[in-house]
DNA sequence: GTCCAGGGATTCA
DNA sequence: TGAATCCATGGA
């Protein structure tokens, strides 16, 4: 298999720890890596490269199947194939998709679009950076927090370090964070990391509840509303149900679904909750990546 | 220089 | 309940 002596691998920057293949059909890497669900993914050449944990990752689609290389020696890659989840049977979740022409559209043109599955803090912190910005501005603020605040990572093309800790945040103060680019978003970051860090939310105990529950805990840290909670329950939560509702969803809505007749933004956001059903976050994603890629500028219109 | 970005909190009617 | 406004920053 040879992923990390492979010659097309960047010289100097190859995985020296181990490699692994998977077989899997369906599951297309770059869309998945770069459909803004996820910030931390580079592209060089033919392969991807990012931070899992602690782990420096080189991945790359070759024939029939996906190959990943570390630099840290593994025995036990189930934190990979959780975070790709790469057992998942994409075509039982996008049968239950509705058939109508825009869902089937978006669904023919990003076949093999997948979810991850996050670290529930790192997925929240960036989500939480994610307002009023464009997805190049969030990579490059949470970027910086790393390069900033996170801990030297083994390996890579780049000097890799880890997403800093939610203790480590909660150290910082305000302007530490504004320093990162953050603006306004930096006391919500901050006030986050700290009730989280004061047991005033516990992090891990949402992922026990139930949608509506643990989108009303999530709810309560500064910063986090309804889209915040709801990207974060469905990239990290395994919400499959989660349909974040931002500005791309609601003209995508609009424009696909409503052309003739102007609905209204809690319209929309009703219907969205009836129409996609319990995949309906998977749903979600295909229309918000089918918008981005294939019609970029008809989600400027009015 | 202007517009806008994977929003949220606050204010005001 | 909903519309308006402010919040920083930087790319297009």
């Amino acid at each position: 298999m040879g992923f990390p002596t492979n010659p097309r691998s960047i010289p100097g920057s190859t995985a020296s720890g181990c490699s692994r293949f998977w077989k899997v059909l369906d599951y297309d890497l770059a869309a998945t890596l770069s459909s803004g669900q996820a910030f931390r993914w580079e592209r060089f050449g033919d392969q991807w490269e990012g931070v899992i944990g602690e782990n420096v990752v080189q991945l790359r689609s070759s024939l029939g199947g996906i190959e990943a290389g570390a630099f840290v020696s593994q025995t036990d890659w189930s934190w990979l194939e959780k975070y790709l989840q790469i057992y998942v049977q994409l075509d039982a979740i996008t049968d239950c998709f509705p058939s109508d022409e825009p869902m089937q559209q978006a669904l023919n043109t990003c076949k093999g679009l997948r979810l991850l599955r996050q670290d529930l803090w790192e997925c929240l912190a960036s989500f939480i950076l994610s307002s009023t910005k464009q997805i190049v501005q969030i990579r490059r603020i949470v970027h910086r927090l790393c390069d900033r605040f996170g801990k030297p990572l083994i390996g890579g093309t780049i000097p890799w370090r880890s997403f800093p800790s939610v203790e480590r945040i909660a150290a910082l103060n305000e302007v530490d964070l504004r320093a990162c680019g953050m603006g306004f978003r930096a006391p919500y970051l901050l006030g986050s990391a700290r009730m989280i860090c004061n047991s005033e939310l516990d992090l891990n105990s949402v992922l026990t509840l139930d949608l509506v529950s643990a989108r009303e805990e999530l709810m309560k840290l500064p910063g986090v509303g309804r889209k915040i909670a709801d990207c974060v329950l469905l990239f990290a939560g395994g919400h499959d149900r989660a349909f974040p509702v931002d500005v791309w969803i609601l003209k995508a809505l609009q424009q696909l679904y409503f052309p003739r007749r102007k609905k209204t933004d809690r319209q929309l956001r009703a219907f969205s909750e009836r129409h996609f059903g319990p995949h309906g976050g998977f749903a979600q994603q295909y229309l918000f990546h089918y918008m981005r890629v294939h019609h970029p500028t008809l989600s400027k219109l009015p």
